[in-house]
DNA sequence: TTGGGTGCAAAGGCTTTGCATGTGA
DNA sequence: TCACATGCAAAGCCTTTGCACCCAA
C-alpha cells in the first residue's frame, strides 16, 4: 500500500476504537495515525511525527501530537522505542487488535542504522531458562540487540 | 567492605588510569567514583550520586558530577542504566579492567523495584539464534527484562 | 449545546555549556 | 606556571501543562 492511500479498514478501526473509549475522532488523531500506519517499520520521532502531519494538516501543534501518541500508546495501537540518543520513536503496532502482543526486541544495524524486529519465540528459551536459573518469571521485555545486519555484512565482504 | 571505607586498591587503579590517559585526579572525581564503588548493583541516578558526594564534599557542584560521569563512562568504570523514568542511572562496572565486558543486561521485578543481573551466558544461546536466522551478528546488547522475582513471588504466595 | 480536543506559549525537568576561578602536576 | 577541572548560573532540549478557543457528538 502506498503512503498515502485511504486505508478505510485501519481507519474505521481506529475511529470505533476512540469511539468505544469515549474519545472524539478527530482530523488531528486520524492524520497522526495515518502518519505511523503508512510507516510500518519505521521509528519515529514526535518531531518526525509532527514533520510528516504538517505536510497534510500544516496547522497542527507539536502539543497534540505529543498527547495523540499517549492515546495511540494508551489503546496499543503503537509501540515505544527508546535508542537512548535522546527521542522516543514510535511505530505502528503490528499484530494485537485485542491482545498487546508488544514486540519490544530489536536488532539495531550499527552500520546502517536500520531496526529490524525478531520473532517472539527466540527470547521464550531464554526466558524459561532466567525462570529455571534465577526464579525470575518474565511478564514483559526490552531487548535491544546492537550489531550487524545481513546486508550490511555482505557488503563489507565485497569490499573487502 | 563497609561503605565509607578507603578501598585503597581501587582508588589507586582508578587513580593510575587517569594520569594514564592524561586526566587529573582530583577530590570530586575520586568522590564520586568511591559512592559507586561502595554501592555495587545500586543504580544511582546523578541526583543521587550527587547527594551522596554532597555528604563528605558538600561544595562539589551537579555540573562536575555529571562531566566526571562522562569520564568513568568512558573509561568503562561505569555502565549505564535506562530505565525509561526519566533519568539515566549508573553502577560500578563488575569485571572489566581491560576488555569492557558491559553486562546490558537486567532484570527488573515490577514488585519491589530492584534490579539483578543474570549471567552473559544465558544470553549467547539468543545471539547464536539470531545469527542463523536473521543474518545479523550481535555486537552488543540492552536487555531489560519486568517481571517477578523469586521473594516477590515467594511472599505473594504466602499472602494468598 | 457542551465537554473533550486543540494551538499556542509558558513552564518543567534532566542535562549540557559558558565563563571566570581554582588547582593538580 | 598553566592547562585542565570546577562551580555557578544560564541555556538547551525534549516533553508536559495551563488556558482560551474550537468543534465533534
Amino acid at each position: 500500500m502506498k503512503i498515502g492511500d485511504d486505508m478505510p479498514d485501519n481507519q474505521e478501526q481506529f475511529k470505533n476504537l476512540l469511539k468505544k473509549n469515549g474519545l472524539k475522532v478527530t482530523t488531528q488523531r486520524v492524520s497522526i495515525l495515518e502518519v505511523l500506519d503508512s510507516r510500518p517499520g519505521m521509528h519515529l520521532t514526535a518531531e518526525e511525527i509532527y514533520d510528516y502531519v504538517r505536510e497534510k494538516y500544516p496547522d497542527i501543534g507539536i502539543a497534540t501530537v505529543y498527547r495523540t501518541i499517549q492515546v495511540l500508546s494508551e489503546l496499543n495501537l503503537i509501540d515505544k522505542l527508546n535508542l537512548d540518543d535522546g527521542y522516543v520513536r514510535y511505530e505502528i503496532s503490528k499484530g494485537s487488535k485485542e491482545e498487546a502482543c508488544h514486540h519490544h526486541h530489536h536488532l539495531i544495524c550499527l552500520d546502517c542504522g536500520n531496526v529490524y524486529a525478531f520473532q517472539d519465540d527466540l527470547l521464550e528459551t531464554l526466558e524459561d531458562r532466567i525462570m529455571i536459573t534465577m526464579g525470575f518469571q518474565v511478564a514483559d521485555h526490552e531487548v535491544k540487540l546492537y550489531g550487524h545486519c545481513k546486508d550490511c555484512r555482505a557488503n563489507k565482504s565485497i569490499n573487502i
